[in-house]
DNA sequence: CGAATAGTGTCTATAAGACAATATGCC
DNA sequence: GGCATATTGTCTTATAGACACTATTCG
């Protein structure tokens, strides 16, 4: 059977086609989101998030396009990658149609020599889509919070949150995560039992030492997928 | 500011974009999914979903695009229609780069007419993307799974598979469904509780007499979007 | 009445949540 | 010891599930 596929395709002058990443981290509690400075005149005073074009000769996937353009802003690899949707229509562009592919990328905390030209923008906890001065360019607002959407709902019946905290990290700050993601923190009793008794992370058999009790640090056992549970936590449902 | 995004874009001439269609429907306690006849040489014997280009002059939209689509194959408007996901590589159409936008549509089961060239193919009971013989041609069964993947995921925990029911139905139809759409039928006690108490469908005050008891039949109480159950069905995993 | 399907009552199991109690470090 | 944070114990609550029981129609 051939593999070519058999529609007549949109010709490219009628259709511009983009990747955008949505790239997200914890610092200090808060969650942020990583862009870079606006490159058109009209739109300086925002910024946009790392997105471009397809390129055949670098990209075999989307999945690739996504981490090449996330790279231009930061040498960090995202410790998670994960497509949100795909937007497309006539009127995001003033030139015609257009249609990006949506994908938003979890970054851990790190000091390193950033991109001088990225900038780590904080959202304000529990803010939503609607309640908030928009600071990126173009649509990459909306971009942005459905991206955001995606991760607060999944923070509330998957191991997701796993990926923004650093390699090992304690229970604790498995809750604070929670806390920036959803506005408030579940029960520690719920979240020890969650990740403890369904195996998804493991003891190091080190401890974080600090002013008082070391805490048990632990690491992901198996990261290859999410891992679902059964319920959400109901005490962080509005 | 203006609403030109700046990227330089993916000219279309290296970039081919479709969108494509899986349509849904239940008849007889089975799961089946709507497709048409090949129309190139190598593929006689394979079907293809319904899918095609974006066309500017008829489409503002991603999900037009797919209601456009969809129509050529059956005059029944979906009951409900969702963007599983994006594909995009360079390697599923032997002349390069391809993209295609999935929709997932689900359909009432109706005798209306069909498209004669149309074709309605069962999908066995239980049977996943693994395990079957392909009758789709291209990746188009790849496509077909992952959407039926999303829903059977989405029916354990909300209302999703309402849509595949006719207008107004009985609590013992949602099981059927569900027992459809996941090999295997949560108790009829839990689907009463969860759609009753959580008010999610509404009694008609008619009754669908047969030859016993009549059942109570209902309606769904506002449509506009799919409801969230807290847990999912655990008679039903794996 | 009997068959068949619709619908209810009630007890159990599971995991979230509230909250008190205990443990272990630093000073 | 005293403080602070980590961890555990235990009771409550919500909802899925098991399963027996009752209800309503047809023939």
């Amino acid at each position: 059977m051939s593999t070519e596929l058999n529609q007549t395709h949109t010709p490219l002058s009628t259709t511009l086609i983009s990747v955008d990443v949505v790239p997200l981290r914890l610092a200090g509690g808060q969650l942020q989101v990583l862009a870079g400075p606006a490159r058109e005149s009209g739109a300086e005073n925002y910024a946009v998030l790392p997105s471009g074009r397809i390129d055949p000769a670098h990209d075999q996937t989307l999945e690739e396009a996504a981490r090449r353009h996330l790279a231009a802003l930061t040498q960090t690899a995202p410790r998670w990658l994960e497509q949100v949707e795909t937007i497309g229509n006539n009127h995001r562009d003033s030139r015609g149609w257009s249609l990006t592919v949506v994908y938003m990328a979890l970054l851990e905390h790190e000091q390193d020599a950033q991109n001088p030209q990225a900038q780590w923008r904080t959202l304000t906890p529990g803010q939503g889509a609607h309640d908030s001065a928009p600071f990126l360019a173009y649509d990459h607002n909306q971009l942005m919070w459905r991206a955001v959407e995606r991760l607060r709902s999944k923070a509330q019946y998957t191991t997701l949150p796993l990926h923004l905290l650093p390699s090992t990290f304690t229970i604790t700050e498995i809750r604070n995560s929670l806390r920036s993601l959803l506005g408030q923190a579940p029960p520690l009793r719920s979240i020890r039992n969650r990740f403890l008794e369904s195996g998804v992370i493991e003891s190091t058999g080190h401890k974080r030492r600090g002013h008082n009790r070391p805490a048990t640090l632990y690491r992901i056992s198996s990261e290859k997928k999410t891992r679902l549970f059964n319920r959400i936590y109901e005490s962080t449902c509005k």
